[in-house]
DNA sequence: ACCGTAACACTACCCGTTAGTGTTTCGGAA
DNA sequence: TTCCGAAACACTAACGGGTAGTGTTACGGT
């Protein structure tokens, strides 16, 4: 029971990513929606059971590393320094994540996103996911202690930050001008809060 | 080229209305997804590409009257007296739908909605665009005039706030908590506002 | 009395996704 | 070294949502 890093594990990963590759390259060529499931399994050469036991679905082969999301934004709550305020680490962290999406290598990417319906509420469920992620970060940090409609509604409203920001004319603005309003949204719940 | 009242019509509604009741029935019954679309259609003695002609997709079945909903929370905007403010507003709004989906009559509704994977994804999208619609009306407010991100960030807590009451233990108590916190951002934006 | 149109039906199909059933290939224990 | 279990992979066949194309009725307005 050693860690496996055996040829196996070598050639799993290599048929994952040479479908992520396929299915990208056949995407950004023809648009999402004129691409078929099985046009994409031909293209890596493998059967189209194979390409759903790598992802869990069409959308999936998108968003292929959005895992670190989830973990960036928590572990900007829990491995802040003691007493350094919530709002502004999470300001930081959606920061980067708003200027990494909005770099021009990943335009193309993110205008085929939102040209197909079926990505952009594949989105939608993801970004609900990560705030009820973040929410639960919140409410145990025993710095914060927030009632727990507070700490779930501050996860949304942060979550709100990266989505409106990104779409927004001038992102970084934008991030500032959302986060002020959060830090007042979060002062409210408790005045004694530490700034 | 008057106005249209024949008895195509009734008949017309008469036949959404058939298909709508059939599909509720078995979905209450039986479950969402343990329904098909030829089942609902057999039922309601029309055909399936009937029932697609009233319907635009399985989960519109469920959600037929919603469109209320996008209404209520715009003219809660524009149709508020002069110099009223805007968050009490949309308080009392957001207060008065949470209360109308939480009553009793509409709990196994929820619990189906909440039971299909399907369902929730399809009713996050409908917020999304409901939080465009409010974002727009508030946005063309000339009494409030707030920049094109603070209106579209209100609009999305308002109907965070929604979701978010609806699903607490508390639903009146977390429409207060949350909208404390709404109050606060949107002071935040402008300090010299109305109160 | 008639024409245009909108509701409705039917067939056949596409697409994402899964179940069921093997077959190969490798890592690790005997 | 040998063999076993597990995991990757393949293939067929199907299911359920949804649509295109092609009529056929039935109604409203002229």
């Amino acid at each position: 029971m050693t860690v496996p890093t055996g040829r196996r594990e070598r050639k799993k990963a290599a048929t994952r990513q040479k479908i992520a590759d396929a299915a990208l390259g056949l995407f950004l060529e023809r648009g999402y929606d004129a691409v078929g499931i099985r046009e994409v399994a031909a293209e890596a050469d493998v059967a189209v059971t194979t390409l759903f036991s790598h992802f869990a679905s069409k959308e999936a082969l998108v968003f292929e590393q959005d895992e670190d999301f989830e973990q960036r934004l928590t572990c900007a709550v829990t491995g802040r320094a003691p007493n350094e305020p919530l709002i502004p680490a999470l300001r930081g962290e959606v920061q980067a994540l708003v200027r990494h999406c909005t770099a021009d290598s990943a335009a193309p990417v993110w205008r085929m996103i939102e040209a197909s319906p079926a990505l952009r509420k594949y989105e939608e469920s993801m970004r609900l996911r990560h705030a009820e992620t973040l929410a639960a970060a919140i409410t145990a940090d025993p710095a914060l202690s927030p009632t727990p409609t507070a700490g779930r509604t501050i996860a949304r409203f942060v979550i709100d930050a990266y989505s409106l920001a990104r779409e927004a004319a001038d992102p970084d603005a934008a991030v500032d001008e959302i986060f002020q309003m959060i830090e007042a949204a979060w002062q409210a719940t408790g005045p004694s809060r530490p700034a």
